[in-house]
Order: C-alpha cells, then sequence, then structure tokens
DNA sequence: ATAAAAACTGAAAAGCTTTTCAAAATTGGA
DNA sequence: TCCAATTTTGAAAAGCTTTTCAGTTTTTAT
C-alpha cells in the first residue's frame, strides 16, 4: 500500500532519492540511505513492480510455455526451468497447454500485453504452429528460447537432447549383450507423421543402427499406442511379446513405456532380465524404483531445463542477440533389468 | 509495439475511445468501433497490461503457491488450479516453494510488488509461516485461498478434503473385508510433529475407527520414513512385513507407498490379495495402473483444485468478502488389491 | 583560496492506460 | 422549430515508477 511517495516523504527526500536506494545506485550518501530504509521499513513499504517495469520498459516476468504437464518429465522440466529462473531473479509465469494450439494461442497474446521478458517453450504437437509464435514473439523483441524440441533454423535458440545419439546408443548396447531379437516400443504414429518429435529421432537412431550392426529385419515394433501412458505400454508390450516369443530384449522410447514392459514380461511369464532384457529411455526417477531397477538412456532433464533458462538470461542480460544452440548427449544407466541374452551365454 | 495512440491515430478518433471499445464499453458507434478495430489489426496493436493494470489498481494475475511440486498429486493440484484460473480468464503464476520457506518468503513479497489479485496456497511444511504469509496478503487487501491443508481458524477461506472420515472409511473397510491385523503405512514423524498435516489426519481417522471396532491393539504402524517417495515405501512395508507376518492388509497413507507396499508384498512372497491386500489414499491415476490395480481412498484433486480457484474468484469478482470454506469428501474405490481377510473364508 | 571537477539531489517528464468531466452531437417531444 | 434529454466523444488527470537534466553541494588540485 506504501509507495515510494510516502517513504520519501516521511524520509524527508525526494522520490528519485528513494528510487535510487532501492535500485541499487551508487552516490547515494549513508545518512539519506538510512533514513530511507528506515522509513520503508516503518512503513511497511512494497514498490509497485507494474509502474517500474511500465517504465523500465522491460519487466523480469518470463513466460513458459509448456506442453503435457501431465507426465514426469514434463513435470520435472518445469521444476528445473522455474527454479533456474527464480534463482536467478527472475518469475517465471508458467503455461500449461496441455497441448491444445488454441490455447497457447490465447496465452502468447496474454503474454506480449505482460510485457514479458523472454518466453521458454517446450513446442506441442504441432511445430509449425509453435514456430510461428515463437516469430510473433521475436518480431515484438522477445527472444524465445525452445526447449527439448525444436525447429531446425539455425534462427532459434533451443536445447535439445541428442536422441538420435540416445537411440543408437540403446540399440549399439543391446547388440553388445548378444540381442538380436529386440522389440522396440515405440509412440503413436511415430516417424510418419511427427518427424521432429524426439521419439522419432530416437527410433531414428536406433533403426539406423540395426541396420548398421545387419539386425534391422528382425527389430519389432509394437503396435501403435494412443499415447505415452503407463497401461498402454503395458498392453501394447503384452501383445508384442505374446506375438514374438523369439524377444529378448525391449527397448522403450520412454521410462513409462518400460515399465509397462516390465510389468507384462512379468505377467507373461518372463523374468527380467534372465529372459529377457527391457530398457527404457528417459532417466526419470520412476526408472530406478521399478522391480527391477530399469536401465535407461539418461537425457539430464535438471540440465536441459538449467540450460534453457540460461541461454535466455543470457540474451536477455547480454547484448548478445544471436540465437544459441545447445545439445546435450544422454547416457546410459546400467542397471538389473539388462542381461546378457539368454541363449548367448 | 503498436499502442493505443497509435491505434487511435491511425482511426482519426481519441485515446479514450479506442480503450473504451477494448473494453467492450456501450455507447460507441459502429462508425467509429469498426475504424478502431480495423486500425488495431492493421497496426497489430497489442495492449501493454501493465499500464492497464497500474492504472485499474487490479491485475488478473493471481499467484499459486505450491509446494512440493515434485509429486504427483501436487502436480495434479497444480494442473486443475492453472486450468480453471485461466479458463476464467485470470493468470496463474506459479511458485514453486520446494518446502523451503525462505523462498516462500521471497514470492510473497513479490506477489505483492506484481499487485496480484489473489493467491491460493497449498501450505509447505510449516503451516505457522504460511499463515502469517496470508496474513500479510489479506493485510494488503490480497485475497487468500488455502488448499489442501489449512489452519483451522474461521477467518481464512479455504478448501480442504475430510482426510480424517478418509482413515475411517479405509479401516472400516478393511474390517468389514475380516481383516483385524492391519499395517498402517506413515509418513515422517507423522500426527506428533505435524498435527495439520493431511496424512496426520488420516491416520487419527484410522486410530479412532480401529479403537471403536476394538482391534486398535492389533494396529501395527510401519517404521518412519524419510518421506513420502515410492522406494521409502518400498523399505518400510519390506521391514513390517518381516516383522509381521500376521498382517492380512495394509493401508498405505498414500498411492505412492501403497505401491511400494505392492512390491514389497510381492517380494516377500505375498500374493496380493489373496495373501494380503493393500489400500493406498489419494486416487492418483497410478493407482490404477500398478499390479495388481490397486484400491485406493480417492479425494479428488480436480475437483478440489477448482474450488480453490472458484472460491478465490468469488472474491475477487463478487462483492463477497468473507471467507468461504468448503470441505470435499473422499470415497473409496474398489479395486483388485482388495479381498476378504484369508483365514477368515 | 579559488577554480574545476566530482558527487549528490530534486523537479519534472515519460511510460501507457483508464476514467472523470465536460463538451459536442444526436435524438425526442412539444 | 426549439429545448431538454440522451448519447457519444475528447481532453486531461491519475496511477507509480524510473530517468534525465539541471542545479547544489562537496571534494580535489593548484
Amino acid at each position: 500500500m506504501a509507495g515510494i511517495k510516502d517513504v520519501a516523504a516521511r524520509a524527508g527526500v525526494s522520490i528519485s532519492t528513494v528510487s535510487r536506494v532501492f535500485n541499487g545506485h551508487e552516490n547515494i550518501t549513508d545518512e539519506k540511505r538510512k533514513a530511507v530504509l528506515e522509513a520503508a521499513s516503518a512503513l511497511g513499504y512494497s514498490a509497485n513492480s507494474l509502474a517500474a517495469s511500465l517504465r523500465r520498459k522491460s519487466s523480469n516476468v518470463v513466460g513458459v510455455l509448456l506442453a503435457s504437464q501431465g507426465s514426469p518429465f514434463g513435470t520435472m522440466l518445469h521444476t528445473a526451468i522455474g527454479n533456474t529462473l527464480s534463482d536467478r531473479g527472475y518469475l517465471p509465469m508458467v503455461c500449461s497447454t496441455l497441448g491444445e494450439d488454441d490455447r497457447q494461442d490465447e496465452y502468447v497474446k496474454t503474454l506480449l500485453e505482460m510485457q514479458v521478458g523472454g518466453v521458454i517453450i517446450r513446442p506441442s504437437g504441432s511445430l509449425s504452429i509453435t514456430t510461428r509464435h515463437a516469430a510473433v514473439l521475436e518480431r515484438e523483441g522477445v527472444p524465445v528460447v525452445f526447449v527439448e524440441s525444436a525447429p531446425r533454423k539455425k534462427s532459434v535458440s533451443f536445447v535439445v537432447s541428442a536422441n538420435k545419439v540416445g537411440g543408437q546408443l540403446a540399440i549399439r548396447r543391446l547388440w553388445e549383450l548378444g540381442h538380436r531379437n529386440i522389440g522396440i516400443m515405440i509412440m503413436p504414429c511415430d516417424v510418419k507423421y511427427h518427424p521432429n518429435r524426439p521419439v522419432s529421432h530416437r527410433l531414428e537412431g536406433a533403426l539406423e543402427t540395426a541396420l548398421e550392426l545387419g539386425i534391422a529385419d528382425r527389430i519389432v515394433l509394437s503396435p501403435d499406442m494412443p499415447g505415452e501412458r503407463f497401461d498402454y505400454g503395458y498392453m501394447a508390450a503384452k501383445r508384442m511379446l505374446r506375438e514374438h516369443p523369439e524377444l529378448t530384449a525391449v527397448f522403450a522410447m520412454t521410462d513409462m513405456m518400460g515399465t509397462g514392459a516390465l510389468y507384462a514380461a512379468r505377467e507373461t511369464g518372463l523374468s527380467v532380465p534372465e529372459d529377457i532384457s527391457v530398457l527404457g529411455y528417459d532417466g526419470l526417477p520412476l526408472s530406478e524404483m521399478t522391480f527391477p531397477p530399469m536401465a535407461t538412456v539418461s537425457q539430464s532433464v535438471d540440465l536441459m531445463g538449467q540450460s534453457a533458462a540460461d541461454l535466455l538470461i543470457t540474451r536477455l542480460e547480454g547484448n548478445e542477440t544471436k540465437p544459441a544452440q545447445r545439445t546435450l548427449n544422454p547416457h546410459l544407466i546400467e542397471r538389473e533389468s539388462l542381461a546378457p541374452a539368454p541363449w548367448t551365454t
């Protein structure tokens, strides 16, 4: 309630001086500074950041546009971004779009009206729509950073994981363990309809390596699933294992689906890893708590979120105006769900 | 970039007229209205909500202070609150406090400076600190609604679940099924140190009913756990089942812990529900995807979040100034993890 | 001791709206 | 046709800061 004016009056100085004190300017006598500080705390002074941002023509609010807050990965990404931002003095304004493009439309407009300093976007379904949104923002001088998946243009900032490498890593490791008949659990409509989705890149890498190693024709793809959910993974895995008893390993594009596969294997009478190995993807905490603990290709979500925030802040603070890009390398975490192929030992 | 002034110039009207058009005022000739709308879209007009809020002395931003964003329950609550708010034209500004009280301190200050219209708080560890924060906000005229757990004062708005009723429900149902030796999985330091935590109320209800039914002395409490995590639940359940082979049912204060118990039972050689029944609490989607699907006392998290947002909006829009309170009733969802006690049948 | 430089301070403008108030235009009735 | 009532419009103030610019005070150098 009490504003800068009240403090000035009480401290017997001008409002300019009060403003300077709170903005950490030099060149203020200790005497006046003390008077201001005292008056402020006596009155319970609270600045009006609306007015400040209005005048300063920049605010420390950062928009965070997140699709599908539902999954654990999304949550962790959100948390990592949010924490980094608020640690560095920015205020994350999180907008869950739930993959609805019109809602995202709305949000972009609102964020623009709020005069946010920058925006971090985790694209939802349609990358092209998101790209257009980003263009609108950038045109108005609001820097945008994509995270997790991004258009392949040199003109945008992004932080992504090397999903293709992850897919390669996975298949190669299974091959080293002697596995030749590998089932891959895929997400809906994979490569064909979603050429830019992270999972598509994973699959691409996996298939490429399979081809290289000469086991491409023995790869089995899981039936199509309507979405990334535990139970879908479970059902898909069950069907796949029933129809393809020759499989000795399953590579799931997602820890969620991997967990489903774990259950399915057990119910099918196969023990993990003696009869069949299971390898997930994401490195969620969840994967460590399954039975048995599940090996997984980990993409460091914390680092990803942090990097995205970093990139944005650099553009916000520095005079750096060029878009920057960063690709993080996934790594394989070995756990008990992985073992040499049964008929190799 | 283009402001109200530019639109006015281009449309050949005064800025007041433009403002009125965009604020849905009556008494504007169709002619001028059309001119304004045309000019606006030609210029790509975007309002400056900072200036608007400053002048109007109210903003449509609502602060959402959430502790422990980590758990699925927190995420779902967050999503429900956020969606309701943005559906109704408000902008949620989510602040994850991770249970750190000093961070929350910081956020309250910032939200106040941002001139938010209201705040929804899911309290973290210390209810007293949170209560003080709420008092500060209310004193400045910012309405506050507590969600999930709240101080017992008549003077604050809140939405909570009848946790005590849930605990009673659980024990009574297990008793009906013939169970007498029931293990209860509790959270850290339960009732003693956290008299207001939801789980404490659950335990209170459970123990009360046990006493009523004359089985209080056969209740076994799990070892203390450092937190609500799957693996803690797993370890605690394992130890409890080993030390108390007489148990025929486990009531877990949380679906997370319940899932851990499910694994533990299986590893101990007990099959669910033939040898032992398991009942969780929360009604998370997770509980439906365990093996076997786990019965649970469901508190409707969506409704909870929505109600909290509703309560706040009512105070924001209506002239309603009195705090309102709402208690939601949990209900038991029967699933395969529940069966009559083995030596009863 | 004095001029020049540096440090500090305050008045006022600017940032973009909303809103009040009064003026202008329109309508209706007699 | 003219007056009163009503509707529509615009000028200007207000909301709270930050920042510029100029003025005042202090310091430094000669």
